[in-house]
DNA sequence: CCAACCAATATTGTCGACACTTTTAAAGTT
DNA sequence: AACTTTAAAAGTGTCGACAATATTGGTTGG
């Protein structure tokens, strides 16, 4: 019914955007070796790496025939890709003016935050209640990884947000909701990656978060689904809080 | 920065499936009436309504060529509206093969309920902190409203959703969060209007649903956030049993 | 000097045609 | 008769060109 979700939210991420590397490389090359994927989602893929990894600035301007010439396609093709990002909330398009990357604000931040904390308050929820023996493993392991982690960048500055994107990806995948899969490992993630890359989303919680999931993996293993919605309810105002803190700081 | 929402649930189903009664209809003839919409525009609002409403049935296959030829239009726009009835999940895509309407599965309506507590649980209690006065004298007329209909149909066999429908879509615009309202107005709802419509949900729930609302907006009016959100929340899960009762007793 | 108007340019929306893939149907073999 | 192979048909993906709209720059009038 949804789309692919892989695995892990990592490979994701990198998979393609390391495909691309100089600015005019064809994206065409590709077009024997993987095998079911149109032109159009390789651009889309591509595209979508790079405005949320900020190369395309937000809130600039996406101009069709340069981008066409630039990937050496045609703009039918672009402009599918370009209809894929727009149906993420990646940029907005006007009839006849054209698109634009969307620009962050603190307000659509502190809304992403709050969809968040329902969505995977209930994802938290469904997976202590559906919860597999495999799911339980997997995120056991999660945890452990994560902890050897914490160890060893002990008093370093800051704390990379990767684990604990793996941590939240996880145990919406382990809900076996696939709506709500889809809508926030293959749709919100990627703003929520957007803010994180571009505003430098460094949180100095790194102890704290790494309690906060220890906590929440065990209301899961107990299988006690309100325990778990309510704590990670909480995981994730907090983490809002602290940005909200941040924010009004700058200004 | 999200796409247009009007007032009311109910115009903007009727206002595009009014559009076209016959068949073979031109889509383009409204080119110079309405402002700044284009023409896959019109070609996606369109078969929105006849896919929501079942008559280009669920999970059938979908030719190009042929609705093309039946609206009048090139196959690239019919397929920029292809493409935006798929990011609603209302058809599924698939590369090289075609288009296919989305079949609606007993699990797939459960999972919107469960997606629909979540979120629906949060815009409630957002539009009881945010809540305008403005929003608060809509809300209180729109429930007399419903009120005196229950009144005029007491004893009738089966209630139309139609004021549930505004209801819910109401409380969501009061919430101010745009994320929440795009993600539930402008996509969940298509769906949940779609199972409506096809497997004909006419509960026989509509006074105690009415006892609930009113319950609701109470709370909004005093400000409670936090039985605001209990109170939505209980009255979607018991929707939801209501249904998954329903659906138990027909297999 | 500024504002409004107008022409030239660039960009988007739409279309029809071609290339490639999948599906269908027939022919042939065991 | 059933299965495999193969050719034809249909459908989807991609492209380049044309038409309609928005933007830019210059010009004119106040």
């Amino acid at each position: 019914m949804e789309q692919q979700v892989s695995k892990s939210s990592t490979d994701s991420a990198d998979a393609d955007s390391g495909a691309e590397a100089a600015v005019g490389t064809s994206i065409g090359a590709a077009k024997s070796t993987s095998g079911s994927q149109s032109l159009a989602d390789r651009l889309f893929l591509t595209l979508r790496s790079e405005i949320v990894e900020g190369r395309i600035a937000a809130g600039s301007k996406i101009s069709e025939p340069e981008l066409a010439r630039r990937f050496d396609a045609s703009r039918g093709s672009l402009r599918e890709a370009l209809m894929r990002l727009e149906s993420l909330s990646l940029i907005e398009r006007r009839v006849n003016v054209g698109a634009r990357v969307v620009d962050l604000t603190e307000r659509g931040l502190l809304e992403i935050y709050d969809v968040r904390e329902a969505l995977e308050g209930m994802a938290c929820r469904l997976a202590a209640e559906n919860r597999s023996e495999e799911d339980l493993v997997e995120l056991r392991q999660m945890l452990e990884r994560h902890e050897q982690q914490e160890e060893l960048q002990k008093g370093t500055a800051y704390y990379q947000p990767e684990g604990d994107f793996d941590f939240h990806f996880r145990i919406v995948q382990a809900s076996g909701n696939d709506l709500l899969i889809d809508t926030l490992c293959n749709k919100l993630y990627f703003r929520v990656r957007m803010y994180r890359y571009q505003l430098g989303m460094a949180s100095p919680r790194a102890h704290r978060a790494f309690r906060e999931h220890s906590h929440i993996i065990e209301a899961i293993e107990a299988g006690d689904g309100e325990l778990a919605e309510i704590l990670m309810r909480r995981h994730i105002r907090a983490s809002r809080s602290n940005i909200e803190n941040k924010l009004s700081k700058q200004n």
